[in-house]
DNA sequence: TTGTAGGCGTTATCAT
DNA sequence: ATGATAACGCCTACAA
């Protein structure tokens, strides 16, 4: 509970009223020290000249007070805030967690606090809150959309560095980090050949959406260069639920009997398909290999067998995304104005790989 | 990328520059309008006594300029800064996601930005955490934890009002907004009941935590009421996991074999169970009914048969956790140190619920 | 080495 | 009805 007077609004506090404790201010750090405001400035900030004995009778002062520097007064004179805001149109959804944890590992080593905001996908509240963050100055935005598509700038004040993730923006100018889904699909596509598969089948997304197009035409490349063609002779677009990855597999199974791998759009699917293979008595990876996206930890580790997965590496995208907004912010002009994440293959059973038990 | 000079430190702008575009303050307005600045707040904040046409003139002038109040300077003169933050240990995982959807219904009506802070279970993070926010001023603070259990309070400054979540304060003087787990496992014990199943089995976490122990006991005490035993005749506590599901359904079946139901700690392990009866050949809900735990929409919703589930109500949990701060930081004393938010039962296939078809 | 004063952008009080 | 001015808390020139 502990509610007190700890505010120095000249309006005072409004609440019910407890112990009047004010929050002490660099004036009272410099009464208790016997020096004065611009002393204590420079002692708490290792500015300037000042005998050691005088800096640490400060500091000790500070101490005992408490004393904690108010960064909104610092920010408004310094011009920084050390803030930057993340605009998610993903619902707090899934996608947005590992891409935060890489955005926190950039910005937390800079004492950068971040805004969380949530448009749920509506413009209004986009707009609300970019304009909620040009008042309160942040130094920079991070704008997230859970899908590859273009959409227009943020509305926010010129000047603003932006930095747009997945979903970039229709101004050229706009800088962008992005997945690589062509990439991640060429990548599943050469696992499988490694492994000696040949007749591999697609099951993927809704075709309307850029990203299960990309994920199919990787590995489509892949398929082309060793020569060989795309099991059942099409790529099974439909949607991002196990279900579709039920009744997709039976399709494909009935089209190619002869598919010895499916390279599934997403985790869900993937275990979607595995079930249907699991109920027709067909062994994982024995008779098909299976290969997801996304690397949905819980998805792809508790199938049986666990799910061999691409990783489009989110949070590393996080982690660029913040680091390039760090640059632009500081002044450096980043170079080219869309930075491609690799993604990488976590390997599991489901395409035949053996894990090496450390212990035995 | 546009970065022009739109901060006004005295330290000026260190990277490259371009058109040096200051942004525009009260002062430019009221030079543009051609009246003082105080008339520019009066006219803004639809404060004191204004002639109508002044007023517009105001309006219209801030609009050409384009003119945002700078939050930081409203704050360091009221003492309020529309700020909250978030602190959760819970690694951005996805018990946090519904909770901060609560959180921002409760906050967004009321303009206030959420800072989010991610202390990945490290004490010395949340300890920096803590400060920085004490240095933000920030109006509030929600901590949330991903487990009922009792945590030491936030190291912040006094009167900074603070509502825990799920986790509690040790100081029984805090507020904490949580789950009713025993309620959950109740309500999950009565369906199953009025399902007219009789021989009801458990399988849920490690037994050293509050939560599945808690969702026990409301199971438990329903079947006391009910004169029924539980059936193998202990609680199965293991991990969080569908592999643990697969093999304590084994467990269970061999130890009772009449079985009709069981009620699952977790969607996962729910999950895991059905994997198991599909294999044994048992139908579910005909042979047995089985009821999961967090409404895990993508885990429920994706199983064959959808599973029926506790859902804890965490969006709610976050909307009743921001309110109560919101209150204690308007002065409005909250009663009570812990407020418990009611389960409901999310009806899918899994327990025999046939849905109905609205268009037909 | 330390103190003083001005300003960051806004709002509120008190003159006018 | 409007204007001038003093805070809010901090930092940084510049003066002492």
């Amino acid at each position: 509970m502990s509610g007190s007077t700890r505010r120095a609004g000249r309006r005072g506090w409004k609440g019910w009223s407890t112990v009047s404790q004010r929050v002490p201010t660099v004036r009272d750090v410099a009464v208790r020290a016997g020096v004065s405001v611009g002393t204590v400035s420079k002692a708490l900030n290792n500015r300037g000249q000042l005998r050691e004995e005088t800096r640490a009778r400060v500091v000790a002062a500070a101490r005992d007070l408490g004393f904690r520097p108010n960064a909104l007064a610092q920010s408004l004179q310094s011009g920084r805030t050390y803030t930057v805001a993340v605009i998610t149109t993903d619902r707090f959804g899934r996608f947005g967690n590992p891409l935060m944890l890489g955005v926190e590992d950039a910005l937390g080593a800079d004492r950068v606090s971040v805004f969380l905001c949530d448009t749920r996908d509506d413009p209004i509240r986009e707009h609300h809150h970019a304009q909620t963050l040009d008042e309160r100055r942040v130094d920079g935005i991070i704008v997230a959309g859970r899908r590859k598509q273009t959409r227009p700038p943020l509305a926010v004040a010129s000047g603003v560095p932006v930095v747009y993730v997945i979903a970039q923006s229709s101004d050229p100018s706009d800088f962008c980090v992005t997945t690589d889904d062509v990439g991640g699909g060429a990548l599943a596509g050469r696992h499988l050949l490694a492994a000696g598969r040949t007749h591999i089948g697609h099951i993927t997304g809704p075709e309307r959406f850029a990203d299960p197009r990309e994920r199919a035409a990787g590995l489509q490349s892949v398929l082309d260069s060793a020569g060989l063609d795309l099991a059942g002779g099409q790529v099974f677009y439909g949607e991002w639920s196990e279900d579709w990855g039920r009744r997709a597999a039976e399709m494909l199974l009935h089209a190619a009997p002869d598919t010895d791998a499916i390279f599934c759009g997403s985790d869900q699917i993937a275990r979607g398909v595995v079930e249907t293979l699991r109920d027709r008595r067909l062994r994982v990876p024995g008779d098909i290999a299976v290969v997801g996206f996304d690397n949905w930890e819980p998805m792809a580790a508790g199938c049986r067998p666990p799910l061999t997965t691409v990783d489009p590496n989110l949070r590393e995208v996080g982690r660029v995304a913040a680091t390039r907004l760090l640059d632009m912010i500081a002044g450096t002009p980043v170079q080219g104005s869309t930075e491609t994440v690799p993604a990488w293959l976590m390997l599991r059973e489901s395409t035949g790989v053996r894990l090496v038990d450390p212990q035995s």
